[in-house]
DNA sequence: TCTGATTCAGACCAAATGGTCCACATCGCA
DNA sequence: TGCGATGTGGACCATTTGGTCTGAATCAGA
């Protein structure tokens, strides 16, 4: 009851941060869609933002886990197919997760980005040493492994972040399984084999 | 000197709106940013809202542009490769109007997606056009034109949107010539040829 | 120089909002 | 049953902030 409790005002948070950025959402309007009284939100926790804290932790957790699954036993083409699809997946099923990460660190992650930094390029310099490991074997073309894990995480996270954009451009979004697979194919085949005809 | 007034206000209230946001940007910062009164900004500006809707419109018109040069005569990968340069380079020398974009998009564009919807679809399709021409002409790979454009836009303004990011992983920032000219090596390799070996 | 419009600043106001206080309920347990 | 710890909410407070009001400087033209 309590841990769902909890949950629930994390949640309305998550929804209304993501949407109205933290300025631009107050306390009343959390406790309202979470159907607590404020009062009672600021008893589980303290000020606005150590709420605001917890919701970004407990989305980092989510955020990070699918790079982990890159290693160099994997076949890199199946790897990257795979991780996009995770990534899109999430896209479609986290939007407000994708959208409240994204502006967190536009604007500078000023509460993120002492725990994040570390932990963060420690991972993607492991992963980098994955994918230089996989040019070396020749098993991929040779490009810069940051930059092609920087591709991977934004043509994905834009259909989450941009989502108005590309409904106002395309017309659907990626609750639309026939668009979701479309995007997939699309992006796979974009990052593997390129556009330029051969 | 009026014109330089409201235009030191225009930049100021960009600068601010887009590394804290509307809600998280107050009319005092932006007029001692700007160098005037708070009576004075809002001697330009009537209200709030109007000065960020005067950033948004102005930023637009910066935005859209590079698009336009698509056309079908030119050849596909030149005008790939020239596309990218010239957004990166947006990503660079406009951070912030590439941030407050972002940010109102990611909001749903309260104030934006009326005046943005249709010239924007518009834009698009004509370039969806020209990039069905490519392909149908056999100079470029069978690619549903939507996702290529979108994975153009998400690929460049990422290095923007997520400049701490890229900082704390890369270690490096557009500003710094050589990853600049790393970068742009890398997405077009990418985006041109993919990352399968051939 | 006079005059009216434009430009600017300081004081002030009302609403929103983060956060506190206190009083009351409820529940596990001696 | 009694009692402290855990929850819960209504009233309230202090600050911030968007915006107004009043009045003064400045400037252009007669």
């Amino acid at each position: 009851m309590i841990e769902s409790k909890r949950a629930s005002i994390l949640q309305a948070a998550l929804e209304l941060f993501s949407r109205f950025g933290l300025h631009g959402t107050s306390l009343d309007q959390v406790a309202t869609q979470a159907d607590v009284s404020k009062t009672n939100l600021l008893y589980y926790f303290g000020n606005k933002e150590e709420l605001y804290t917890n919701v970004l932790r407990q989305l980092l957790e989510v955020w990070l886990q699918p790079l982990q699954a890159f290693s160099v036993e994997q076949d890199p083409v199946e790897a990257i197919r795979d991780y996009l699809r995770v990534k899109l997946e999430l896209s479609r099923d986290h939007p407000a997760e994708s959208r409240l990460f994204c502006m967190e660190i536009m604007q500078g992650a000023p509460l993120l980005l002492g725990e994040l930094q570390q932990p963060l390029h420690d991972l993607v310099e492991n992963k980098v040493a994955v994918i230089q490991a996989w040019i070396d074997a020749g098993k991929l073309a040779p490009i810069a492994p940051h930059h092609l894990i920087f591709s991977l995480w934004a043509t994905t996270q834009h259909y989450a972040d941009f989502r108005v954009q590309v409904e106002a451009v395309a017309g659907k979004t990626l609750d639309d399984p026939a668009f979701f697979e479309e995007t997939l194919k699309s992006l796979q085949s974009l990052i593997l084999d390129g556009v330029r005809p051969r």
